[in-house]
DNA sequence: CTCCGTTGGCTAACAGTGATAGCTACGGTA
DNA sequence: TACCGTAGCTATCACTGTTAGCCAACGGAG
């Protein structure tokens, strides 16, 4: 059966990637772990990125169940948010790819380590993560070009800010969208 | 001077980026728009990822501009932010790379769509919006593997719910991290 | 039994990729 | 003038995703 083998190239292909990189993952090398030549996957699989589509859904699905162990209302949040987030299969390559080694980065931006963001939060080490979490989320947000034009961003940032602002004040703030 | 050529060539690489997508970022086609050969490019940057590294650097020194047009308390998250996403370069294709089509993803999948994430928040778009920022930083937080074991990732979960619960009892819980 | 279409493998090949080796020409300095 | 480093070039390498075209094995229909 045809999707018999799609999982098993998908899984090799897991293995490739967790083991050696996102560069080891070719089809030639996937095809030889599954004693296959690599023109043969066209016959199962439209193309690359299609393979790599069924990877960012199996990786999202597991994310899901490892959620779900840590508490129910972060398991609600992880199923709504995976549901979201497979319309944006680039999440693939930010949730698998290596980093590029820290030697590579310009010189200098590299010293701004984690201290600023501490300072931020007082040393507060949770909330700084949950901040870099949400911060992190923000890029995406802006820069996906897949949400309505400024005023409704403005919104969002305004919800992420009365909900981590690290000035206790802040939080009696009217939240924009209640 | 060198250092001259190299943000030229970063500048030309975002150019194909936004305009033809990541696949059209090619050292040979960066180096056709400045006029000179693929080969000649190596005098100036080691390899393609150093290029890429810059480019990265660049937009999120970008981002951070923006978001410091939105107001100030936002602009210092953002700063701290920068200091730590700069250390996570595979940041890079999240924020530029163009997704996959929808018609690739394995049927079904996507039928699954916001309403989830709305209906959790009981339609509160701004604050869907802005956990469903939180939990895609959530994502890199816990793949990314850059992190201390189970343990500290069960706090910033805990301040994550803390924080964007949509049940309005769980707000007065005790932050794990204070 | 015989034909026939489908499935799933194969080899050969193509255009394009990042990267290296080795050459040449210019500009400044001793 | 002699020299040396900078920055370009051509030619080339190994490898990538992908296609074309061929072929063996199987299952069902006449």
């Amino acid at each position: 059966m045809a999707e018999d083998r799609v999982t098993q190239a998908v899984g090799v292909a897991r293995e490739l990637l967790e083991a050696d990189g996102p560069d080891a993952v070719s089809m030639r090398a996937i095809a030889a772990r599954m004693g296959i030549r690599a023109p043969s996957l066209y016959k199962h699989v439209p193309d690359k990125a299609a393979l790599e589509a069924h990877l960012i859904a199996a990786a999202l699905t597991e994310l899901g169940h490892a959620l779900r162990d840590a508490g129910p209302e972060l398991a609600d949040l992880a199923a709504a948010y995976r549901s979201w987030a497979i319309g944006h299969p680039h999440l693939y390559t930010l949730a698998t790819a290596q980093p590029i080694p820290r030697d590579r980065l310009p010189a200098g931006v590299e010293d701004q380590a984690a201290a600023p963001l501490l300072a931020a939060f007082e040393g507060d080490e949770d909330r700084a993560r949950a901040a870099w979490a949400a911060a992190h989320g923000l890029v995406s947000l802006e820069l996906a070009d897949r949400f309505p034009p400024d005023a409704d961003l403005d919104a969002a940032w305004a919800a992420f800010v009365a909900a981590f602002s690290p000035r206790p004040e802040r939080r009696a703030q009217p939240r924009p969208g209640a």
